[in-house]
DNA sequence: GTTCGTTTGTGATTGATTTCACAAGGAAAG
DNA sequence: CTTTCCTTGTGAAATCAATCACAAACGAAC
């Protein structure tokens, strides 16, 4: 089925039921409940429900949801069915927790390039991988048929970086430097902006006897 | 002005706001209209004089808003207008990258207090603290009367690192571990989920030709 | 095969957020 | 003082998202 529209906060959703979904499997629980994967996953059964609704029916009326088929389903429509080649640009403290950390290939992301322009960092080995420099991230983007690219540079050069990533055929970026990026129509950037989170949660402290 | 209900969203435009307006005070501006604004922020004109409205009327008609005031009073509306103590929990390789980060304090936000439970972690020296043995985190949160926490353990300590430091009184928690924390009413609780931002990039790069 | 208890799928409804559109305010120029 | 040109502030309208509510579907029990 292909849907019209989906939310961005839908497709988010997608992400914790399939969370969920792991759970239950491993529980050994054959079939779930709108309302089991609603109380596991913090939201209510109707949303859930009409969530999984807009790919198809995948449930049973009076019994619920098959686990493994679905999980299959909200895999497939994730597109996670597959494995996603990611490059790094930006080999400092945070590209090295993120290069480091095992949780991704989990879920079927492979960073298979890191680029850096500084020349104490450029050759370094990480991994099994080497720091590349960014003035080859066309070359080996190409090469490695890289997809996703995830900017960790300081903020003046996550610009530049992006125009870079997108000429070299990339269609999504993760943006962690706490800036607007500018990208073409048909590009997908996500931000994560850590001063924001905090900024929000001062809001909320400052503002919560008040409420 | 007290408003009655500001959603979560508007809160993180006026983190926007603010970074434009530092852009705006750097290059001399000492006006701007909520166009200006928009523009380098990446919403619509009406948005941003919604969102300002709501706190006040601040802008003059005809000429825009003050930058200086305007940048003034989105501080203090953030809750921004003074310093913010905050714990970190995990003192492992995302931990480390966030301690030895210095935005944050650019922002008003210093890290004071670093837990963990391994025995090689506590008592080492970062920068002028010590990592403090988790087992010490309600009399050290309290000592340095620290306001907002940060986990950034493994998920399978999650949890029980909110509950501690939610017991030891801190308010509000940005959690790095991807599970879904359970927090009493009155805890601001945010998540930051980086399997979710990838996994919605893989949803973009597969349904893109579709759409 | 009928009844009963359960749970899906979805149109209708409610609620929240964004955008529109314009009257009113203010500066500047003559 | 009057006209002109901008830009704000805000109700009204439109769009978008979440919730409700219920008929239809299914399994189990007998
Ligand atoms: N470290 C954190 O916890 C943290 C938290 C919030 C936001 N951020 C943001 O993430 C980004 C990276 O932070 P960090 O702490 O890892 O910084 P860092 O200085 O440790 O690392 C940045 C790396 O980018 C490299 N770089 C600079 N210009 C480049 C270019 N043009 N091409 C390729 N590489 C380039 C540098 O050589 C360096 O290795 C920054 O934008 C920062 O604001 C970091
Ligand atoms: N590293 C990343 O880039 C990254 C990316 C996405 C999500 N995360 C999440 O962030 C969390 C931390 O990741 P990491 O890579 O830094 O892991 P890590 O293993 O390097 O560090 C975790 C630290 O937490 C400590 N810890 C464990 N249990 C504790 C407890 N009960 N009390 C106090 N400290 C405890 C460990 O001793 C360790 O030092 C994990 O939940 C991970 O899933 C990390």
């Amino acid at each position: 089925m292909r849907p019209a529209k989906i939310s961005e906060s839908a497709v988010r959703r997608l992400s914790l039921y399939l969370r969920v979904l792991d759970a239950f499997e491993l529980a050994g629980k054959t079939t779930v409940s709108s309302g089991d994967l609603a109380e596991l996953g913090g939201m209510t059964p109707a949303q859930v429900r009409k969530d999984l609704s807009h790919f198809g029916s995948f449930g049973k009326r009076g019994l619920g949801y098959p686990v493994s088929e679905l999980r299959e389903r909200v895999t497939e429509i994730l597109g996670l069915g597959r494995r996603w080649r990611v490059g790094l640009v930006g080999a400092g403290k945070l590209g090295a927790a993120l290069f480091f950390y095992d949780g991704f290939r989990g879920q079927g992301f492979d960073v298979v390039g890191v680029f850096d322009n500084d020349p104490g960092k450029i050759g370094q080995h990480w991994g099994r991988l080497v720091v590349e420099d960014i003035e080859s991230i066309d070359r080996v983007v190409r090469a490695a048929r890289i997809e996703m690219g995830i900017i960790v540079t300081p903020v003046i050069s996550a610009q530049s970086v992006a125009d870079l990533l997108i000429a070299a055929g990339v269609g999504a970026i993760l943006n962690f430097a706490p800036t607007r990026l500018r990208v073409p129509p048909g590009i997908t950037l996500r931000n994560v902006n850590l001063e924001i989170e905090l900024e929000s949660l001062a809001f909320a402290l400052t503002h919560e006897n008040g409420a």
